[in-house]
DNA sequence: TGAATAGTGTCTGTAAGACATTATATA
DNA sequence: TATATAATGTCTTACAGACACTATTCA
């Protein structure tokens, strides 16, 4: 046990937004071996004076090309850890995989060594539609347990709040729960569940704006201050 | 980027059972340096050929003194990496921790660099007592969270069934109950969830042992099929 | 018989499921 | 006006909270 093998630590992220509708997921087209050309998470090493979560901030703010001193609205958590012996044919990595919401983020930049950054639609990765790419390492499975903690999470958290720009309105908070899960939650039901959750979402007294096509405006709300939801909220 | 500096990764292990009606953990005396004489959870280094959750495995049974052939009744899984830079002052550790539930392990033996080992009542531990030891490395907010990772999980799964041999009456369930959230649930209540919930236990044609001081004697049970308890039990 | 423990039954309140209905906007 | 969307209301059912009651064992 005084051996201690020496071992790289990287952070991958799932950086997750809702997109037309869609729960989309951001990657990147590696532009070095291994696995190049092919679509992975964005990631990076651990430096000497940070740890994981600070790593997983400083590759947020690198991969979405937010400015670093702009305060980043959303949300980031680490995931777990994964750290097969042959997870990287290179040699031996662990990584400490996040997963971070955001609301509505700008076109993606391709990082210094990404050939190409993208937006995708998650079911369309997982479900192994004809033109999904097969991702590189082990991102799939990196990818699948972070979509299952953040429908998770939408259940008995108030984390649905993080997807939306304030101040959003009701309807916008349902079409995460329905992008998310799939289905769309029962619109009374929804509204009954989130105001009357103390703290949930706090109203403003404005009106958003017109749909487009007609029909009445929304009443806009930020996020409250609650962050458990209980008893939770339930998948349809 | 194409730096990655050298860690070294281990596994700590919060390991928990019920003694006599209380949450316990099981910590180790460090016999080297740094932190010598004082108490810590057990882990050891990932060797090169093995990922963490199979290092984890090994240390429970190392630390257990189980046999490795035995079949462990119990159960393991990943809590979170920690990964402080100054989190041990010798070198860069990044500690992946795990949870582990098993019920009345024997007890512990020290191990090669372990000076001693004993079960702690965990409130004990974290509550600080007049004797409760100060825990080695950042092992104190370890177990912090692994505990609120076992409270939490008792809400919405059948963990519970991990902290009792087999066969066990719903009477020993319920003070599994009563000992990790430190309150004992409706007798009737949890009878009626416990027993409605499809696949959480199994009914045997048997009776329990004689209580001792006199009383009914109760049915005996085995562990269903569920994982999932939905909607989830609420904690007293 | 009385104390201790296991197990059952019942009333009540809360909140979710499944709708129907009303309100406000645009074309 | 028709249509689209937002918001509210209502009836029913599932289930938790609280607590009373019965059953079985030992001293």
């Amino acid at each position: 046990m005084s051996e201690h093998p020496p071992f790289a630590v990287a952070v991958d992220l799932a950086i997750f937004t809702i997109r037309d509708g869609a729960l989309s997921v951001l990657l990147v087209e590696r532009g070095a071996e291994p696995f190049a050309g092919q679509w992975a998470l964005p990631g990076g090493f651990v430096e000497p004076d940070e740890d994981a979560e600070q790593a997983a901030w400083r590759e947020l703010r690198e991969e979405t090309g937010l400015d670093p001193s702009a305060r980043f609205s959303g949300h980031l958590e680490q995931l777990r850890t994964y750290s097969a012996p042959d997870r990287d044919p290179r040699m031996r990595v662990v990584s400490v995989a996040h997963v971070a919401l955001a609301p509505d983020l700008p076109e993606p930049q391709a990082g210094t060594d990404a050939a190409d950054a993208r937006w995708w639609v998650v079911d369309d990765l997982l479900s192994s539609v004809d033109d999904a790419p097969d991702l590189a390492f082990d991102h799939r499975q990196i990818l699948l347990d972070a979509r299952e903690r953040v429908r998770a999470k939408l259940e008995y958290t108030t984390l649905a709040t993080e997807f939306v720009a304030e101040p959003f309105t009701l309807p916008e908070l349902r079409r995460v729960y329905t992008a998310v899960w799939g289905t769309p939650p029962d619109l009374g039901n929804f509204r009954r569940k989130v105001l009357g959750t103390e703290g949930f979402v706090v109203p403003t007294d404005a009106h958003g704006s017109p749909t487009g096509a007609g029909g009445r405006r929304a009443l806009l709300y930020r996020r409250g201050s609650a962050t458990v939801v209980s008893p939770p909220m339930v998948r349809g």
